[in-house]
DNA sequence: TTTTCTGCAAATCCTTTGCATATCC
DNA sequence: GGATATGCAAAGGATTTGCAGAAAA
């Protein structure tokens, strides 16, 4: 909780009471809320803080990194012709998603602490990263006007 | 293609005109398309098809088990207040997502084919399946009456 | 002929944006 | 006091649903 007053000085943001309650809730929130959900959560507890708050103060935790958004969640579907199991690279630039197979990764193990307790039917392993084409572009002009 | 034509007679469904245009053209993207992209990739080469029928189609061909939705795309938001490494465990049943830290996978080798083209940067596991709740639900009764 | 599909339209849900007022520093 | 945040509202984008005419089996 003082680290998250920290962070929000360190980028010159005011630390109003609906933050501190948002934060606090989030922290508290061990299953990956929506915003919807995370709403119903606060305001169980503060009637007065508004749907709109709560969205918008998400998207500033993400971008002052004090909360993630869950890779995929909240964009347009993107779908796959290829049923059988394989693994995905994900473009961080250009969004592309392109499969690829590696036995290793089709059998991992799972570690204890979630086989004892689910019943786990898929793993899937997604590498992050620039593709080839993007990480080409940002070689030729790593920042505009670098070499002028 | 013949065997999306098998599996659509299986299901009962009609091979229509549309709906071999739009398999054709996500078979053929390797890029995993949202169903705009994938639209207007489909209206360049018959623009007599509409956005909707694209839409229900994939939907269609997901149901049928010849395309895949990538997990998480096309829903709500999800926020994480862990920003640190870690990885993910998915309910398929209640949508729950659980945080579990694991070495080995953090330190995954990652496929040549991935690594000398691309520029990664992260690695993350996602187990899906049920988790403990649910898994105890359909445990304690798996069908309506099925021990009267 | 019968069932299902398509295309258009409307409705719904999720997310973003604009603005006047209130609040933090 | 000055800059930013909140709450309300409206706009925008993505997804789902309803229905009459068209097409597949």
């Amino acid at each position: 909780m003082e680290q998250f007053r920290q962070t929000c000085r360190e980028h010159g943001l005011k630390i109003t009471p609906q933050r501190v309650l948002i934060y606090r809730e989030l922290a508290r929130s061990k299953d990956h809320p929506s915003p919807e959900v995370l709403y119903e959560r606060v305001r169980s507890r503060a009637p007065e803080v508004s749907f709109d708050t709560v969205y918008r103060s998400l998207s500033t935790f993400r971008e002052i990194g004090v909360a993630d958004l869950v890779d995929g969640y909240g964009t347009a579907m993107r779908f796959d012709p290829t049923t059988t199991n394989h693994h995905h690279f994900r473009c961080v630039r250009c969004e592309t998603i392109l499969d690829f197979d590696d036995e290793t990764y089709d059998a991992l193990p799972v570690p204890g602490s979630i086989g004892r307790r689910c019943d786990v039917q898929k793993i899937r392993v997604t590498i992050e990263g620039l593709c080839a084409k993007c990480r080409a572009k940002s070689a030729s002009r790593p920042k505009r006007r670098s070499t002028s």
